[in-house]
DNA sequence: TAGATTGTTAATCGATTAACAATC
DNA sequence: TAGATTGTTAATCGATTAACAATC
């Protein structure tokens, strides 16, 4: 059921979690019964979570039956502002382009990069998988055209700021920065989400003993 | 002032932001006077939250005139138990691992990454900045005459269970992982922290109009 | 109906914010 | 000393956990 109230950011990136999960179940024509217990031991989370969670999403479960699998997906990706395969763009280097292309198969996450963009200008026109390089001045045409609203940043750390301010004139509103900076400025109006690789893996070379411990909250 | 009882993550992320943050200040030979809420400002975090992280810290802060930038920074090292530039190995494609250096300049963060491992064993050999490229066979002798701790993981999705599983065995215990994975087991005794890029990329996707929003606790 | 599982409310936990006495 | 800034304690906030009535 849906609730007046607005889900917590943490709720927000579960729910994400489900939308990537129940994509796969869907995918891999899995027919067992959907509880909040399964979710809940398949994902690491726990089951009053699960159905916490749920309960933001404008759609209801079957006591006594649990979620049916395509209903849920569905509703997730209403819930989250998703088309099925959401589109987003990268901006890097070539060689992380590519190497991306392997770590991060995005289709199977229910995403699809549909622009890739090079700091570099001497790589504007080389090819990426199926997608041709382009540089960032043609930012704006390429967005614009598209209508993609959410970007994926690796630019070396002095390019940030500046392809930062690129994105938000160009209609972007969301962008994950992979690129570490400490600085945190950002265009206003622009949501950003860091991922600050150095200072978790120094967190982690802190971290004592830890039994167990997952992570990224944001 | 150091605490008996142990420092919240949040605190441990934010300490190891300050440690980058301050390294960079003495390398650019900064000499203004290093206070909470010069910290704060910079980093985008409360003053006060500045001074509570710090008092997890063994040092002391002169009140009325602030933290020494060397003295602050060692203390940092020491609480978070880091040597000077700090060793970490990379798993995952040649091409990443190119990419990864442009992105990231370890160095300038105060880690160095001592080695580097490519999924596919036909670009071992090749070499990658100053490193060459090992095959994942030989992370044990690798790690082993290293002696180093910590891992990010940028292998494809398909590998990350097996490739924990040998850094776990080669001694590594604790790993940041870049590749997205739904599922959430790991080897028992391993510190693990998930960078979930598509989770990350959808949640952006669905987050209202947001005036500011910065991330990443974990 | 009985069994299972949902949706929601109340209690707990942890982290952040604010306030202030201690001190250089 | 006076001004500034620290370290710490108390109050607030938000998220998680646990418990249970509602329902397929």
């Amino acid at each position: 059921m849906s609730r007046s109230s607005r889900a917590p950011e943490a709720s927000v990136l579960r729910l994400s979690r489900y939308h990537c999960y129940v994509g796969e179940l869907i995918a891999s024509r899995d027919d067992q019964r959907l509880t909040s217990q399964r979710i809940a031991s398949d994902l690491g989370v726990s089951e009053e979570a699960v159905r916490r969670d749920l309960s933001f999403v404008d759609f209801e479960g079957r006591p006594g039956a649990g979620y049916p699998h395509a209903e849920l997906h569905e509703a997730l990706g209403r819930f989250l502002a998703l088309s099925s395969q959401h589109p987003f763009v990268v901006v890097g280097n070539r060689a992380l382009l590519e190497g991306l292309e392997i770590m991060f198969p995005a289709a199977e996450f229910g995403l699809r990069a549909v622009a890739y963009f090079s700091e570099n200008p001497a790589e504007a026109g080389v090819r990426v998988g199926d997608l041709e390089v382009h540089d960032l001045s043609e930012l704006d045409a390429v967005v614009a055209s598209l209508g993609v609203r959410i970007a994926l940043v690796a630019t070396a750390p002095a390019l940030v700021q500046d392809t930062l301010t690129r994105l938000k004139r160009a209609g972007i509103d969301g962008a994950l920065m992979l690129t570490p900076v400490l600085d945190t400025r950002h265009p206003e109006g622009m949501n950003i989400t860091h991922f600050r690789i150095p200072c978790t893996l120094k967190a982690l070379a802190s971290t004592p003993v830890a039994t167990t411990a997952c992570g990224c909250k944001a």
